[in-house]
RNA sequence: GGCGCGGUACCCAAGCGGCCUAAGGGAAUGGUCUGCAAAACCAUCAUUCGUCGGUUCGAAUCCGACCCGCGCCUCCA
C-alpha cells in the first residue's frame, strides 16, 4: 500500500504522514463558531476533515479525532445579549441545527464533539501555565499573550513580524496592548456583559486559547493533525501554535492541514452579494444531500471549490450513475462463474482509489476509479462477459468507496424529510405505485401502449421512473 | 506591499519532465438496445494545456517575465 501524503502548511511540502504511535491518529479539527446555521463553504471543510477521517480509519489506524464547537465569542455574546438570552440559551439551537446538518451530509461524528463553554478551566489552567513562564501581561482587566516572547511567531502562516511592530498598523482593539500582534487570552468583562468567575479573574476566554487547552487535554501536548479553513491559519493557528508551545516546550501538532475556501460564481460568498447559502436554501430548492456531499467533495480540498448550481445538478448526474450501478450489481442477474479479467479490474480499481486519496485526500483521482471500473463492467454486463461471481468483489469495492465517499445510500427523501423537507413525491406510498405498475404492465400486455405510456408519464411527473427489464419485471426509483 | 492558492475541452476536473497526438465525470449531438422509454453501451466533443520567451534529445509538467481570477495579512471554514 502506497504510504499516505500530506500536505503540510508548517513545510509548505508533501510529507509521509507518519504518527507519533505507529497506528493510532490523534486529530483535532476546527469546528464552527455557532452564532448562526454553518454555511456551505464552512461544509466544504467539514466533509474534508470527515473525509480524512474516513480515509485513515480505512488503512486501519485508531483514530481519535476531537472537534470544538465555538459556542463563547464577541458575536455570540453580543447576539445572545440582542436577543435576551444567555450564551447557551442563544447558541443550543445553531449547535442542534449543526448536528442535524452532519447527519445529513453524513458527516461523522468525531470521537469527541466538544463546546468551548464546557472548557472553562482547562482554559483558566492553560494561561496560569503561560502566565507562570511569563508569557503575559495583564491590562485593563485582560490578560494578554506576548508575542516578542516566542521567536517561533509566524512559523506556520510565514508572516513576518518585522515592521509590524505596534503602530504599523491602526489598532483599534478596544484594550490596551503592548503589541498590535499580541493577542487577548482572556478578556475583561464588559458591563452587562456574561462572565466566568475564576482564579484569574472575572472574564471570557479570547478565542485561540480554547482550542490549544481543549486540544491538549483529549490528544495531548501534541496532535498527530490539525486541521481547518486556509482562513484560520492565521491568525488562529499560529496563535494556538504560539500558546501551546510555550506552554509545553513541546511541538504542537505535527501535521497542519487547511482547506481552502469555497467561492460562490467565483466570489468569495458574503451576505451582501447576495451568494450566501445555508445547506437548508439548497435543500429548500430541491438539491439532495447526497449531491451537495459530492459537490464538496469531490475537488481535492487543496484547491478552491468554484460552487454553482450546475455543479450540484453535475454531482447529482453522478450519484445517479453510482446508485443504478449499485442496483445492477445488486439486482442484475448474471450467468455463473467468474472471470480473471475483472477480478483484476477490481483489483486495479481498488488501487487507483486508495492511492489517489492516499495522495494528499486526491478525491478527483479516487472518483475516477470509482467510475472506470463502472464503465467497465458495465460493458461487461451488457455482452454478458460479467459473471456471478464478479459481483461479490465489485460490491466490496463501491463498500469500500463508500466507506469514504458516503454517497451511496438512497436515503435522501428520509432526510430531507427529518429536516422538514417534504419531497416533491411525498404523496405517492410505494404500495400505490406498484399498483400503478401492475395496471400498467397489464395495459402493456393488452398491446395497449397508449394507456400504459399514460401511466407512466403519471407517475414520471410524481418523479417516479420505472426501468423495464429483460424479463419482464419492473424497476422503479424516486427521482 | 508580504504570504498563499489557481488558470487544462461548453462545464467540473486529473495530470506535475518521456507511458499525454492529455484520465474521469457532466452537458450536447448522432447511434445501438426498447412497442415507446429508462438504464447501459458506442461515436463525436483539447495535435492542445493563460501569454511570451528560455532550459532540454523531449515540457501541460522545469526556469524567467507578463496577464488574469481568488484567498489570507484585526476573532471569516
Amino acid at each position: 500500500m502506497r504510504e499516505i501524503q500530506l500536505h503540510n502548511t508548517l513545510s509548505g511540502k508533501l510529507e509521509p504522514f507518519v504518527p507519533q504511535k505507529p497506528g493510532e491518529v490523534r486529530m483535532y479539527t476546527c469546528g464552527p463558531t455557532v452564532y448562526d446555521y454553518a454555511h456551505i463553504g464552512n461544509y466544504r471543510t467539514f466533509v474534508f476533515q470527515d473525509m480524512l477521517r474516513r480515509f485513515l480509519k480505512l488503512r486501519g489506524f485508531q483514530l481519535t479525532h476531537v472537534m470544538n464547537l465555538t459556542d463563547v465569542d464577541d458575536r455570540i455574546i453580543a447576539n445572545a445579549a440582542a436577543a435576551g438570552k444567555d450564551i447557551r440559551g442563544y447558541t443550543e439551537k445553531f449547535v442542534q441545527a449543526f448536528f442535524e446538518d452532519c447527519k445529513t451530509l453524513s458527516i461523522e461524528a468525531p470521537e469527541h464533539w466538544i463546546r468551548a463553554t464546557d472548557h472553562i478551566d482547562d482554559m483558566v489552567k492553560l494561561i496560569q501555565r503561560l502566565q507562570e513562564k511569563t508569557f503575559t501581561y495583564s491590562s485593563e482587566g485582560s490578560i494578554y499573550y506576548r508575542i516578542a516572547k516566542f521567536p517561533n511567531y509566524g512559523k506556520l502562516s510565514k508572516i513576518d513580524l518585522t515592521g509590524i511592530q505596534a503602530g504599523a498598523r491602526v489598532d483599534n482593539d478596544r484594550y490596551e496592548k503592548e503589541s498590535a500582534r499580541d493577542f487577548a487570552l482572556w478578556k475583561a468583562p464588559k458591563p452587562g456583559e456574561h462572565f466566568w468567575q475564576t482564579a484569574i479573574g472575572p472574564g471570557r476566554p479570547g478565542w485561540h486559547v480554547e482550542c490549544s487547552a481543549m486540544a491538549m487535554k483529549y490528544l495531548g501536548e501534541t496532535l498527530d493533525i490539525h486541521t481547518g479553513g486556509i482562513d484560520l491559519a492565521f491568525p488562529h493557528h499560529e496563535n494556538e501554535i504560539a500558546q501551546s508551545e510555550a506552554a509545553t516546550g513541546k511541538p504542537f501538532a505535527r501535521y497542519w492541514l487547511h482547506a481552502e475556501h469555497l467561492l460562490v460564481d467565483g466570489e468569495k460568498m458574503s451576505k451582501s452579494l447576495g451568494n450566501f447559502f445555508t445547506l437548508r436554501d439548497l435543500f429548500a430548492k430541491g438539491y439532495k444531500p447526497s449531491a451537495v456531499r459530492l459537490a464538496l467533495a469531490s475537488v481535492p480540498y487543496r484547491k478552491q471549490l468554484n460552487f454553482t448550481f450546475n455543479s450540484l445538478r453535475q454531482a447529482a448526474s453522478g450519484i445517479e450513475r453510482l446508485r443504478n450501478f449499485a442496483d445492477r450489481l445488486q439486482q442484475g442477474k448474471f450467468p455463473a462463474g467468474k472471470t480473471e479479467g475483472m477480478a483484476a479490474r477490481i483489483v486495479q480499481a481498488e488501487q487507483e482509489f486508495d492511492e489517489g486519496l492516499a495522495d494528499d485526500l486526491n478525491t478527483a483521482r479516487a472518483l475516477a476509479a470509482a467510475h472506470e471500473l463502472m464503465r467497465v463492467a458495465n460493458v461487461a454486463m451488457d455482452k454478458d462477459e460479467f459473471l456471478q461471481g464478479d459481483v461479490a468483489p465489485a460490491r466490496q469495492f463501491l463498500a469500500t468507496f463508500d466507506k469514504v465517499f458516503a454517497v451511496l445510500e438512497d436515503n435522501d427523501a428520509q432526510k430531507l424529510q427529518a429536516l422538514g423537507y417534504d419531497s416533491v413525491q411525498a404523496g405517492l406510498s410505494d404500495v400505490e405505485i406498484e399498483k400503478l405498475i401492475a395496471d400498467r404492465t397489464a395495459a402493456k400486455k393488452m398491446r395497449d401502449f397508449a394507456a400504459a405510456d399514460r401511466i407512466r408519464k403519471e407517475l414520471a411527473e410524481r418523479g417516479i421512473i420505472l426501468e423495464d427489464t429483460k424479463d419482464g419485471t419492473v424497476r422503479w426509483k424516486r427521482k
